[in-house]
DNA sequence: TTGTATGCGTTATCAT
DNA sequence: ATGATAACGCATACAA
């Protein structure tokens, strides 16, 4: 009769090679600091037994959890999706788990959150929701694991971040729709209490400002990053007496929504009103038309922040653990098929 | 001068509190076995010593992971992200961390699969990827936490899995086809390894027989799911010269990809051909015509999945641990823009 | 109801 | 180079 064994523990390999659990737990972690001939004898017996090392054991002993966890700001916004590759690939070479939470849930804020802040379940912690604010991490001066902010930020932060040159890129959709001799610029705003939507803004005005132009307030339509803004600033742009002949959108969805409702109105882009976003989302280059767009290297930047918090982690910095480096990637802009030059002269 | 003080653990809160640390562990766990006065101290002391239970040595002790890791092919997919985000809340709420792992990663096979498998890593496994065969679970005769598999599925699985009706949505596209007047449909297929591929091809070519009609074998397009694969379709559908009057999608990008190149070789949708997606992803709804699509109800299988598997791990049914449980979602079709009579009669 | 004592599986320290 | 042993922090069987 075949019992079911169960998991076999360091102990059993030790029984079988004769050697002391000390032994075995030496010739896995470091086999250079066992003989030869223990270290083969050794190796043999795990293989016959099929031991695996038990993690939990393992980060009981060693203090640590072998985990770090993404705070995302809704896990179902597909934007987040390469990002979390990136996160992924990295640590898993470095031999860390992810784990993922969603900051959307609610009642996470407390409990849930707190968790992986002082429980050993995480080593450090990437946070991809700017809304979450320092002092949420640093609550009652507690010890608590390496933070990293990704992609969004807390404004005034002292943390590290991995940031995309935001500002810079509605800089370069700026310049090139005036390049095509547009000056009726107007502006598609996300959440306003979205860290990015307030730097993409700055870098709108800011562009303007550089050419002697200064953004019209009606010109500038309120909306989050949905699909659905896009079709609503579209409506509101559809009742404009004086429109402007471009605009740029501040979330590839939104540009989306925005030519989508034009369309379904008759009216064409880029034949009558240029429109550029930003993502560069995968449809984006496959939208009809083609979608000029502001590119910001996902993957790249989920990598970056990974390997930041990595860094802390293994405490490559040493003291420099406090200090705040922030790493910014420079915008590139994706020029396709929805902008041209404007039909009619201002 | 004020000292790092360390993470408290249990013992300080017993010392406070004068209990022993008994006491305060069922305090914390089970109130209902303490006396309310005691429960009433222990908690001042938890709150005054700010203490936290350690999860990795409640685990060990418990002999538990208090996670389940999530085995996608391909994060950067954003078709996963609605169903992660149905399997982080489900999950959370069942007080389980969620690990995500890239089955895409190179060397991940072998050792980083197996550590999730065998070292206490996680308490269940939901698979989205069903290329990962049975055996890889079953290895060896070892035990390993339970496994439920999630739209993908290995065919000729023992496992539990929560499908969506492919072939029912196939058909339900092809009536739709047929209602209109089509009798020249086309289908552009997924990658021929994956699961969903076959189903859906057998969905369509059923659809036809129900209806007197036998595929044609070249109005059967090979591809992936992506829009690269869609636009390579379209250029063979230029080149025909007896083309099909409309087009099955494997996939909304598929079908994007499809309009897209359409539409930049200066044919219409759906005046010259009409085309259905699968999935129905954000963007169908906002498409340039608004894409005719199956709807897949991703949350929901995220959501079913992980509760299936929570069932599992709390042995709920018993000793049907090892029955396999198939649930599959019914299909439902979203009719909107991209199909229409055919313009030329047959 | 509460306390005592033991062990979960591993690794690090200290001998040898 | 190897072995004995003591923790890591918690939860439970058992005794009181």
């Amino acid at each position: 009769m075949m019992l079911h064994r169960a998991t076999p523990t360091i102990q059993d390999v030790a029984r079988l090679a004769n050697v002391s659990t000390a032994t075995v737990s030496r010739a896995l972690a470091t086999p250079e600091r066992v003989a030869e001939d223990t270290r083969r004898i050794v190796m043999e017996a795990v293989e016959l037994t099929g031991y695996r090392v038990n993690q939990t054991a393992r980060n009981l002993r060693r203090q640590q959890a072998g985990a770090i966890v993404v705070l995302v700001p809704n896990l179902g916004n597909p934007f987040f999706s390469r990002i979390l590759a990136g996160i992924e690939a990295t640590a898993s070479r470095a031999g860390l788990n992810v784990l993922i939470a969603d900051t959307i849930q609610p009642g996470a804020e407390q409990a849930r959150l707190g968790d992986y802040l002082h429980n050993n379940r995480a080593d450090g912690i990437l946070v991809l929701d700017g809304s979450l604010a320092d002092d949420f991490f640093a609550s009652a001066g507690r010890a608590h694991p390496p933070v990293v902010y990704a992609c969004e930020w807390n404004e005034g932060t002292t943390l590290p971040s991995i940031r995309f040159d935001n500002a810079g890129g509605l800089r370069l959709a700026v310049e090139h729709l005036l390049a095509l001799g547009h000056r009726h610029i107007g502006h598609v705003l996300g959440p306003w209490e979205n860290v990015l939507t307030r730097e993409r803004l700055r870098g709108f005005e800011a562009a303007l400002a550089a050419h002697g132009l200064s953004p019209r307030p009606d010109w500038l339509f309120d909306g989050d990053f949905t699909l659905a803004a896009g079709a609503r600033a579209a409506q509101q742009w559809l009742k404009m007496v004086d429109r402007p002949t471009c605009i740029t959108a501040a979330s590839d969805e939104i540009a989306c929504g925005f030519i989508s409702e034009l369309y379904r109105n008759g009216i064409s882009v880029p034949d009558e009103v240029s429109v550029v976003g930003f993502d560069d989302i995968d449809i984006a280059e496959h939208f009809i038309p083609a979608l000029t767009t502001v590119h910001q290297p996902r993957m790249k930047i989920g990598e970056e922040a990974a390997a930041a918090l990595i860094d802390l982690i293994s405490g490559v910095n040493g003291a420099g653990r406090l200090a705040s480096t922030t790493t910014v990637l420079d915008a590139h802009l994706e020029i396709r098929a929805s902008t041209a030059t404007p039909r009619v002269a201002p």
